[in-house]
DNA sequence: TTATTACTTTAGAATAGTTATAATCTAAGC
DNA sequence: GCTTAGATTATAACTATTCTAAAGTAATAA
């Protein structure tokens, strides 16, 4: 299918070369139609589920760290205890359901873009990133 | 001085006993005219700079979780490799300084109020946090 | 193809931040 | 001053992440 040489392109451009392992990481991450939230230990069980044999965490960190640094994943600061990863890298925003643990998303235009009036000197801005955190009512 | 009858007024309300360790640390924490931010390692630092004995690890944890549960403390999430605190808790946002791995302050009255134009179905807001992560230009 | 080489995978060791434990100590109330 | 419930401490345990080194595999050249 198309979709693997995609896949293959993604790894090469990473500087990765197309393993089965991280083959199969791609299919999970980029081969479904929807984008998703995932920390290492959820990517980690989902991995193996799908496939009988599990893959090494370090190669599942060793990728996912691979395409943060490209691009092909964008980190979320939630909290200090699990790193969360998302497959959609274009701009836009998160719920954060503290009684799931759960992200969501928030696109662009369900938000009004976030006005600072405030610069440091020397300094440019990278990102801005908003987190709503949400609970049961 | 007043200062220290505030601290054990601070201490009780969070279910804690006003001991000499645990004064110390409000001595830091909420002493000077500054509010601040840091993590429990520059907490163990400062506290270890400002006192001939230093104070162990789990009595600082302990007790800034005591005060984040009373709402004396703010937890940032910048990124997942190190918890930062902050004494100013009021509604306010963060500036990151990627290269100093520093927060900075953004008042309230820095930015327009955050408009989001999506609900989740029983679901309440608990908190909207803006982060801006800078760098050097 | 096959051989060679450089990069990968993997299990498990190492590390760092945080939490739990159990013995010793201390604030609070009598 | 006692008594006791709760605190402090060093250290062990735990969890997420990174490192390591041996064995395996993709890429390249012959």
């Amino acid at each position: 299918m198309s979709n693997n040489l995609n896949f293959v392109a993604k790894l090469r451009n990473s500087g990765l070369r197309p393993t089965k392992q991280r083959i199969k990481i791609c299919e999970i991450l980029f081969g479904g139609k929807e984008t998703f939230h995932f920390s290492i230990n959820d990517l980690s069980k989902i991995v193996a589920q799908k496939t009988n044999e599990k893959i090494s965490l370090a190669t599942i960190y060793n990728t996912v760290h691979a395409f943060l640094g490209k691009g092909y994943l964008k980190q979320i600061a939630v909290n200090s205890e699990q790193s969360y990863y998302d497959t959609n890298v274009s701009d836009h925003h998160h719920f954060y359901d503290e009684d799931k643990s759960q992200l969501i998303d928030i696109h662009d235009c369900e938000v009004e873009p976030v006005k600072i009036n405030k610069k440091i000197p020397g300094k440019k801005i990278k990102s801005i990133e908003v987190l709503v955190k949400v609970q049961n009512n």
